[in-house]
DNA sequence: CGGGTATCGTGCAAAATTTCACAAGCGAAG
DNA sequence: CTTCGCTTGTGAAATTTTGCACGATACCCG
């Protein structure tokens, strides 16, 4: 769930060159999970003519405390500057650079029907991620439209996949089908998973797995909703930014 | 983030007429979010033809400790036999019902473009989850081929969602429109939004939001991935189950 | 150039969540 | 009817995560 991480520390601040980089401090998964949030936040703000945020402005927008903010951010190094706060665009580099996120990364999609296509047409994935090959036992043989990349059997996923050096997937087959792909695009090096499948996957300790479903979400929303259809409104709890 | 719980409790246990259920007591959502995988995975055994399961068995498939789900499980009442396990159908229809999902539920769209039509036609919402309106400000007029909905605009939101008494809320339109249609929703009574726009939304204390980011997703998980293309594998770390 | 203000980074405390470990209960077998 | 083995439910402990509070420091303004 954490790992070491590596000097991944902040450019030049101006009195410190080498910024102290909590280096060989494991971070925790829950951390990591927040950070694409800051970017992305980060990244509209800088866009929208904002040069630097406090924490606390930063927090107001995102739903979190900026307590918890300035520790995440800190623990990676020192990002802000005290009485100013952070720079959008450097902080939203820096954080980008910690996930990796300064390159391209080729991605393998399983499952070609309704949610395999919508992520293939998705535009929120490029110019980071990219489809690079594409599997669906159905519809082996035909051609994506707008890549031309050739539909691929479940079969060829694990030679596929090494051959195109591919870490990650994403797995829009049905449940009972998603194990097996799974277990073929580790064989083939993939270390990460995206699982839309209703399942929960079994993979080796060195491969992240992160779920995208809506009907559990759904599901377990429901519960803060009244029992009973036509009824009056209950005293239901709020929930925060957690799920993602 | 957490509720007072009413008396869900479980039916008829050999001796214990009245189950001792701690009402009263409130449940944390992450509990809360962790029940509709027990469902799923309950009924699948169920299905299958297995009868009763220890947690030991059910922690092996789900991925969780054992013990943290008969404390999951107790917070509710008690619903395990000693020395026997769980009775798969039986806790499967209990913990639905704890989620409400004893009764269908309307819901209301907003966006059809590519996600908001592989949401539509998603086969796992129905029976419980049924999409009872659809919103989107450019195919206004059009109709939804399967369900013959027409396709109103934003503004009908707010009066569309209150006549139909609707609780649920999907939001699949671009980032810039998602606070707006949220506060459409929300005005008209919904309490619980799905989000797929990637940006937090700003509600009311009294509704419960839970997002699916498929790429926010991706991006924390390259964090685990070798930092450049064609390196060798690093020191990765594992991720259980967590993200919904 | 010096005082005042804003905001970070962080030790410590608190809260939340998970895990441990075991008494108690249930069912099966003899 | 008693014993034995398995598995729950749950206090208590451990761990993780969040929040508080404040010293330190950078910036701004006069």
């Amino acid at each position: 769930m954490t790992r070491t991480i590596p000097d991944h520390s902040l450019r030049e601040n101006p009195n410190d060159a080498v910024p102290i980089a909590p280096v060989g401090h494991p971070i925790p998964d829950i951390v990591i999970r927040r950070l694409p949030i800051y970017v992305r936040t980060l990244r509209s703000l800088s866009e929208s003519g904002v040069d630097s945020v406090s924490s606390e402005e930063l927090a107001e927008q995102i739903g979190i405390s900026a307590a918890q903010i300035r520790r995440d951010l800190a623990s990676f190094g020192r990002f802000g500057r005290q009485g100013k706060g952070y720079s959008t665009a450097e902080v939203a580099d820096s954080v980008a650079e910690i996930l990796h996120l300064n390159r391209g990364w080729d991605v393998a999609l399983a499952g070609f029907g309704n949610i395999g296509r919508a992520v293939a047409h998705h535009r929120g994935f490029p110019p980071t991620f990219r489809i690079a090959a594409i599997f669906d036992r159905r519809k082996e043989g035909r051609e994506e439209p707008s890549t031309g990349l050739h539909i691929l059997p479940p079969e060829a996923i694990s030679a596929e996949v090494r051959r195109l050096g591919i870490e990650l997937g994403i797995i829009a087959v049905p449940a009972g089908a998603a194990q097996d792909v799974a277990d073929r695009m580790v064989e083939g090096g993939v270390r990460a998973l995206l699982n839309y499948a209703p399942v929960v996957l079994r993979v080796p300790d060195n491969v992240v797995v992160r779920e995208v479903d809506p009907v559990a979400a759904l599901r377990s929303m429901t519960y803060y909703l009244s029992p009973a259809a036509g009824d009056g409104p209950d005293a239901p709890a709020t929930a925060g930014l957690r799920a993602g």
